[in-house]
DNA sequence: AAGATATGTGACCTTAAGGTCACATGTCAA
DNA sequence: TTGACATGTGACCTTAAGGTCACATATCTT
């Protein structure tokens, strides 16, 4: 899980990241022009999110294909961020219902 | 909101947030006895979290008390976490419901 | 077969992160 | 008011992150 909050961490991996969901499967030369960066630096990126499980991929002949995984932002919601979230959303539900009740 | 994930992408500051939930409002020496780290790099990482919102403090005499603000969490929670996160729970409800048609 | 296209590898540089320490300041308590 | 306690500051070191490049390999196309 460290990984994955590092690999988050870096605001190009992020942006990577959304241009994955907005199109998902695309190409590292795509994925290039994305960014303001060499094709170097997206590869290492990309390197990164595929190591940390947030993007798994696929080889099309001379192409590689790049698909975002949920699954670990979804780990990481449920096992942390919720922890910290839901105390929040309960005292907003305990404000509501005490002013429902004045 | 990027300061947010720098400061969340290191193990003993997600720690450090961690006993700051189990109980709020510590002071530094106590904090320090939670990591196997000297007390210089515990204020480093305390630094961090504070210039990002997730800890806010308050000095009572020669003290310095530490308090968790969950606002950020929820905002990434919002703003980021959620828009990867909800696809995944609609895809698990639809599954749900196609399976309860079959 | 040959050139164009898409990706991979290792070396290299620069900067910043993580950590420690010597020293300094502020505060309490007897 | 002196000593113990809590925190602050700046210098310093080491390692790794982020980025670029020269070069190599694989694949498509004609």
């Amino acid at each position: 899980m460290d990984a994955v909050f590092k690999a988050l961490a870096d605001s190009t991996r992020r942006d990577l990241l959304d241009a994955l969901f907005a199109e998902d499967g695309q190409t590292l030369t795509a994925l290039e022009e994305r960014v303001p960066m060499t094709r170097f630096g997206v590869m290492k990126h990309l390197k990164v999110l595929e190591e940390a499980g947030l993007v798994v991929t696929r080889k099309r002949g001379r192409e590689k294909l790049h698909f975002l995984n949920p699954v670990p932002i979804r780990l990481i919601h449920d096992r942390w961020v919720s922890k910290y979230a839901e105390p929040w959303a309960a005292a907003l539900t305990e404000l509501k219902t005490q002013l429902e009740d004045s």
